[in-house]
DNA sequence: CATCAGGGCCCTG
DNA sequence: CAGGGCCCTGAT
């Protein structure tokens, strides 16, 4: 193994996380329709994956604990030193926030309940969150997503890991740990396109830039309303429309799904009309129809149910979208 | 062997 | 606002 950089975290600290109820363990922490990073590993029942906190990296470790109507989870938070209750509490909340475990989902399943083609996905799938990263890493995912298969997307994850990521070993896992936003900020771009990233290494420079100095505050970002938000993360490089409402998921702004890709746009229309190809304007009136403010987490809910069906069974069509 | 589009975006005219 | 260019890869 040629990564540079690993540790092994040898302490350790228990916590309890309560979610709102209904809360569905595997729905949340999983996601069949992501690509496979490096930076977690999945069973039944637990989530292992790294988070960079404050400047510091730490393994963690979610256990379900409990039931879809009695939630509890159990978190481990693996680190290179003991950790103060202060510290616990604040990668407590990042974990909270970024799997929206307080989300009062109580409306939104009465909406689904009422819509013919959701009754079967709510059955699956009730109590599930759409996730978010911190927001540098979704950038950069989003970044090495743009016009690229799936499997080169995969390959500019690893080959980034590789040259600038930590190796973390914990619990038996290893999983790659973030740089931080210094140390692209500071890498040459050749140095970046020598990882076959191509044209994102201006990118991705470009945004740990904006990130290492300091420009970008996310938890300031989440008091703004949708448009502002939305306005400020359009001015980070590199981001358009697709990566914007990506960004908004992150937020949990799950009534602004406003716009969809050509891929996406072929898996709504066989979900939605049952045909090939809808124009995309179609499909967001659609949308915005049946499910209003509640549009992206109901349309999470679909691809997630689509691509954990594809686990099980073929589905032909799709395969021809993915296009690994 | 060449050509092309891909889970976009920036820049230019 | 339309269209070209961008890095690289696998498909054709």
């Amino acid at each position: 193994m040629d990564t540079k950089h690993q540790i092994s975290l040898g302490s350790s600290h228990k916590t309890e996380l309560r979610p709102t109820a209904p809360f569905h363990f595997d729905g949340t922490v999983h996601k069949p329709s992501h690509f496979p990073a490096g930076d977690s590993a999945w069973e039944p029942g637990t989530l292992w994956w790294t988070q960079r906190v404050a400047d510091e990296l730490f393994g963690l470790k979610l256990q379900n604990a409990g039931t879809a109507d009695a939630p509890l989870l159990h978190l481990t938070i693996f680190g290179e030193r003991p950790l103060t209750t202060e510290e616990i509490n604040a990668i407590s909340d990042v974990v909270a926030y970024n799997f929206d475990l307080y989300l009062d989902l109580a409306r939104f399943n009465a909406l689904l309940e009422r819509d013919e083609l959701m009754q079967p996905v709510l059955s699956h799938w009730r109590g599930m969150r759409l996730t978010a990263a911190p927001l540098y890493e979704s950038l950069v995912i989003y970044i090495v997503l743009q016009n690229a298969t799936v499997r080169r997307t995969v390959q500019m994850m690893h080959n980034l890991f590789l040259a600038y990521g930590t190796l973390l070993h914990f619990d038996g896992q290893a999983l790659y740990g973030f740089w931080s936003p210094q140390v692209l900020d500071a890498a040459p771009e050749e140095d970046l396109r020598a990882l076959k990233v191509g044209y994102r290494a201006k990118s991705l420079k470009r945004i740990s830039q904006q990130f290492a100095g300091g420009e970008i505050n996310a938890k300031a970002l989440r008091r703004l309303p949708n448009q502002a938000l939305k306005r400020e993360l359009l001015k980070l490089y590199g981001v358009g429309p697709a990566t914007v409402c990506y960004l908004m998921g992150d937020f949990h702004r799950y009534d602004a799904f406003e716009h969809i890709s050509r891929w996406e746009q072929k898996i709504y229309s066989r979900l939605l009309f049952e045909q090939e190809l809808v124009p995309a304007e179609r499909i967001l009136v659609e949308v915005e129809r049946r499910w209003g403010c509640w549009k992206m987490l109901a349309a999470h809910y679909l691809f997630e149910d689509l691509f954990w069906r594809r686990e099980h069974e073929t589905l032909p069509w799709l395969e021809e979208l993915i296009r690994l």
